[in-house]
DNA sequence: GGTCGGCACTGGAGCGTTCCAGCACGGCGC
DNA sequence: GCGCCGTGCTGGAACGCTCCAGTGCCGACC
């Protein structure tokens, strides 16, 4: 204790060196011990540790990355403004999931928001400044420009997203088309002629991966049906909604790509005086709390965030040990069906 | 783009050394030029710097730290279960505020999920191994033992949290006090006269000094006053309103800690038969999106998250260049009267 | 008794950057 | 003409750890 106090005072900073004098050995030995590697007795391996405890030593990060040891970090840009991040339970949801796996290997997440020109460069400087082991890619669009760019560098990523868009990446993904197929057959089966979809983004790839599949399979039940895009956003979501719903004829069931947007439309049905899901039919996307505490209560498409996180940060731990990991194909998204849906009224 | 290609081959990674050749100068002489600093002619920088961009040169973080530079990151532990954590609307906003002040910077937020006991452990390894330029601690408890063990490795931190909870640390606050107050007062205006509260963990500094302040306030309003412990979770904050509803006579008004147990509390006065607000008024905290969804809506104590995240982080900055930086007040969180509070029924 | 193998440990180079002392050179003042 | 200063740049040590090629020693085997 006294000796770390000492430390602290500006004097200079415990380094192996000073471990190994203490403990009687070379700062070789201090590093075999300190990795649990054979190369030393036990005895001198628990003398060595026992030094370090004393003196309160930690390898000093930087100089081990420097020596070519491995950082126990994983890097995660995410391009959403900050505002809107904190109100959209997905991305806690999926960092908690990649947390609790990082947790068990005793590594940390690096985090950085950016704007959407700036994540190769982000990611980058994090990897060819040996600064995480690998990256989590999020958000992918259609010829995402990261595909090339970090391929090209070399860095092991995992991605969050259908194969076809990862490019030489392993990739995580949910299948959407399954999962749009299961909303609009159950639709139609509820009677439904007339469907609509609120979207995020067209330039996300499962954005176009779930119009495509809409436009499919509403087409092969002969169901008039139409997409219109939004931005995640509550306010957006609002926006299409009205839109949707000012049409003759208007749509008896709207399909939405996220859960914050299907709350928001809640508000404008009010507006409208139509009530749901007697004359609407709502349907969610990315299941969370908030789908539970509306009234009424959010049908959704139920996707486990947390489970998909993880899953995503072992993959990259396979990838970044150089397992041939292959693509993975998460949950599909199951629907859960609440006070939302309903037969349209005729 | 052919060379880059070449360093990924696994050739070597490009160093300042084959920078320093293309530009035909000494390494010194790119590290003057990359930090923009004076030492070299406009001419020559010039050309350093087309050097590096056509290898595609990021200096070696790990190396550029252990030569005594700024590595550009802060540190963030929470300790919670990472499966609540997703739940939890605070965090998330709270982050994303920190990220807000982080990206004008460029700086990343190392992030990692622990138990309570390890937290210690985690900042040591960040600042000791030269990971973090410092850190924001956040749930303070009583007698925290971060406090001495943080402040005794010099590591730069910000506390968040009442700056009686910080020892020698600078803290960022929200004058919880005041805010129960004004909470009391407001029912007590109501008409209530039998209160209650259901807090947070006890061992949280927070959680004691408004419990103090809600004994301290309905004393002095001569109301009827009790506090029980839950832990934030929507589970025991609804077994807490329980406990509560059981009692005779029962509270006519109840505060919550935060958002999520507020809400719960909403589905257990349904189990009751009682209508919010005329049989019950309820009051939630850290108002979010949650509570504007619910019906009836919930009165809230609001508090803006995303700044106070960013408060922190720039104070955090602050502390980190070496100014006396005083404790700072954040906003105090104020009222927002929605649906669910009211005049008791008589 | 000599050789060989294996174990326990050491010494020193190397990782890529930064920082500091120092050098060369040109201009200016006296 | 000499000293002095400032500008522009170089060389090399230092940061703290790891890895590799030893070295010394002991026991086993022929």
């Amino acid at each position: 204790m006294a000796r770390q106090a000492d430390a602290a005072n500006g004097e200079r900073r415990t380094t192996i060196r000073d471990v190994a004098a203490l403990a009687g050995v070379s700062p070789s030995a201090v590093t075999i011990a300190l990795h649990d590697r054979p190369g030393v007795s036990a005895a001198t391996r628990e003398r060595i540790l026992a030094a370090a405890r004393e003196l309160g030593w930690r390898p000093n990060l930087a100089a081990s990355s420097l020596a070519g040891r491995r950082v126990h970090t994983v890097g995660l840009a995410i391009a959403r403004p900050a505002r809107l991040l904190g109100l959209e339970p997905f991305y806690m949801e999926f960092i908690s999931g990649i947390e609790s796996v990082l947790k068990r290997r005793s590594c940390s997440l690096l985090l950085r928001l950016v704007e959407t020109d700036d994540e190769v460069e982000v990611h980058r400087e994090w990897w060819q400044g040996g600064r995480v082991n690998g990256s989590i890619l999020v958000d992918l669009r259609r010829d995402d420009p990261r595909i090339p760019a970090l391929s090209g560098i070399g860095l092991p990523a995992v991605v969050v997203g259908h194969p076809s868009l990862a490019g030489p990446f392993t990739s995580v993904w949910t299948d959407d088309a399954a999962a749009v197929e299961e909303a609009v057959r159950y639709l139609a089966a509820l009677g439904h002629r007339r469907v609509a979809r609120v979207s995020g983004p067209a330039e996300l790839g499962h954005s176009a991966i779930r119009t495509a599949a809409f436009t499919a399979v509403a087409g092969e039940l002969g169901l008039d049906a139409r997409t219109v895009v939004a931005d995640f956003s509550a306010d957006q979501g609002g926006r299409a909604c009205r839109r949707l719903l000012l049409e003759t004829p208007r749509p008896t069931a709207i399909v939405f790509d996220n859960d914050v947007m299907a709350v928001a439309a809640l508000g404008v049905a009010a507006e409208f005086g139509l009530s749901v899901p007697a004359d609407l039919s709502l349907l969610a996307w990315d299941d969370s709390q908030l789908c539970q505490l509306t009234r009424p209560t959010l049908s959704a498409m139920r996707h486990d965030v947390f489970s998909f996180g993880a899953q995503a940060a072992e993959t990259l731990f396979a990838v970044i040990e150089g397992a041939p990991a292959d693509s993975q194909l998460a949950h599909v998204p199951s629907l859960i069906p609440r006070g939302s849906t309903a037969p349209p009224a005729n």
